[in-house]
DNA sequence: GCTATTAGTTTCCTTTTGGAAAGTACTATC
DNA sequence: GATAGTACTTTCCAAAAGGAAACTAATAGC
């Protein structure tokens, strides 16, 4: 039988569980990158504009997940001084960061759609 | 007051919501990226191994995740005929091109890490 | 025979997630 | 004064996710 090193502690390995763990407690949930995405399309959007684009998200969900969004710094949130008051929402620069993570994983969506139905 | 345009159908977003929808609806859940990245690192690990690596998830959970990424063809098991019976697990191939997303992924955690550490 | 190791499965339970629907509050239009 | 639009919040509930611990089953070593 083989013998088993028993240390086997690859740093590299454990940094980067840790740095997806870090990401994934910030992004996770259904809503979070459709939420993302959007904002990183189309630059300002109203509440009931997000509603809207986003299919099948309510406004119960829509209104926690900008919250933990706007805490994370991820989203402005601008109250308008307009007749009915609107809200801007919109992506901030920090925000704009995740683009590359956003991107890639739409990227792949496309690719795994493809695969699947054939083409 | 201003007129909305009642036809908003911008086809690229709605593709792209449905690609992000495809992918999380493969990726999500707790374990997923952290699976995959561990079998991207190290290529061949038993049932055991990625209990120890993976710091956190029990036996029930790597059970049940590596039979969904099995079914989604993104890692290979494979029972060696071995004194106790040993499993690799493996990526695949199609499970490679996970990689940009979830190197994004960890890329982003760790810049968050940083910037919230201060450093 | 007892213990250890491999690879899981099963049960039982708590927590988390998320959705539908209704309600709040303010203003503006018909 | 009724309806509509803005932006939410609240309540109530069902379903999904996930964890701890115990259990199965086979074999190898002491």
């Amino acid at each position: 039988m083989k013998k088993k090193l028993t240390v086997n502690d690859s740093k590299v390995c454990q940094v980067r569980m840790q740095a997806i763990s870090d990401s994934m407690s910030i992004l996770s949930g259904k809503w979070k990158f459709h939420i993302l995405g959007t904002l990183i399309e189309g630059d300002k959007l109203g509440f009931m504009d997000l509603l809207r684009e986003i299919e099948g998200i309510g406004s119960k969900m829509l209104s926690k997940e900008l919250q933990d969004l706007e805490m994370n710094q991820l989203v402005n949130r601008k109250v308008m001084d307009t007749k009915p008051i609107t809200v801007e929402y919109s992506i901030t620069e920090y925000g704009k960061t995740l683009s590359p993570v956003i991107d890639s994983l739409a990227s792949w969506g496309v690719s795994y759609r493809q695969s699947v139905h054939g083409k």
